[in-house]
DNA sequence: CGGTCAGCTTTACACTGTCAAGCTGCAACT
DNA sequence: AGTTGCAGCTTGACAGTGTAAAGCTGACCG
């Protein structure tokens, strides 16, 4: 394997998410990370694959800060199953609110490059930490209770904040509500 | 109020229309959309409010193509309530499929002027479909209910199409078994 | 008739992503 | 030791983007 410079090419990875952070969607480009990590507007051509290849690195950066997150959440909740998925959901809200840039970059840029194993492992790791909090009510992996929390959470945050509450006619139910619809908020901690 | 000659505002409505629907979310562009409606390049600045208010007028009828969606869907199925609401959920995921492009601009492009009036009462009409196949299994407007099943589907669009179940280990479940976990299937049809 | 102004064009500018050419210094090989 | 190869980077150029400014034109109105 042919391991670049870490520098540079972290720089630019860095540089990248510190943009998408400070400005948002559309804070991210090419030349602007290339200036703000201190190298010229084509350096990045020599480590990612154009300015897609730049959005799946970012992304797969994004991923393990969001996977942080959701964590970071859990683990300062209370030991029911109930309210360690729940947690797990908010850092997910969370994230998708006080990080929109990356967010975006993440699940609605529309060229990433969605064959990187790199990216597929960090978001499947994300995704595990999801599907690990579904697991004790379902007494083992189960598609649709973990499809549907996911798709909840997802499909929340995306009505929820990009357009906020617009869509439903007054303000959206806060996601415990749906959440304890999905699943039995009254489940004992014992596993 | 000041109408329009509604021959190139309109033009350039069609045209943006249809270079999304032909190039998906990248395909469209304030020049393009100009010369495919046959005027200058910067036409359309007198029509719309920059490129954002382009995308802004060409969401809106993307969402009253939406809504006949949705309802052409739903009065294609047997009139059970379960039924009725799957079809409008087929409805979603198949609009969301077929037309990326559209779909992309209503929901993930950045810059929407979220104010306008016009683009409010499509939404809603669109929105206003699926809210009314819920209230059937709550016997009346259920936020909750609504909440869960708009989340799901919009969820479930985003993370089954723009990533082809890549995050889930396997193939996700047909929307139908989450739907079915959500409201009840054996409801009759006597609403 | 004269003026106003919406609709549109032309021109220009800053910015974008990408490509091609060239430089440079390090590593490997003979 | 000398040469080659090449990864990393720069410079320069190009087509394409959104947007702003200036000017044209023809219809409407007082």
């Amino acid at each position: 394997m042919t391991r670049d410079t870490p520098s540079t090419r972290d720089a630019l990875i860095e540089a990248g998410l510190s943009l998408l952070i400070e400005g948002g969607p559309e804070g991210l480009t090419l030349r602007r990370a290339a200036a703000r990590a201190g190298v010229s507007h084509a350096a990045p051509a020599h480590h990612f694959n154009g300015l897609p290849g730049l959005q799946t690195a970012i992304a797969t950066r994004a991923f393990a800060l969001f996977t942080e997150t959701m964590i970071r959440h859990r683990d300062a909740a209370e030991p029911t199953p109930f309210a360690r998925l729940l947690a797990i959901c908010d850092g997910y809200l969370d994230f998708a609110a006080q990080r929109a840039g990356l967010f975006h970059v993440m699940f609605n840029c529309p060229d990433l490059d969605h064959t990187d194993a790199a990216l597929q492992s960090e978001s499947a790791k994300a995704y595990g930490v999801l599907r690990e909090g579904c697991l004790p009510f379902s007494g083992g992996p189960d598609l649709v209770t973990e499809g549907l929390v996911w798709s909840s959470v997802h499909g929340y945050a995306m009505l929820d904040f990009k357009q906020d509450g617009r869509q439903m006619g007054e303000v959206p139910p806060p996601f415990r509500s749906l959440l304890a619809r999905l699943v039995d908020p009254t489940l004992s901690a014992d596993r």
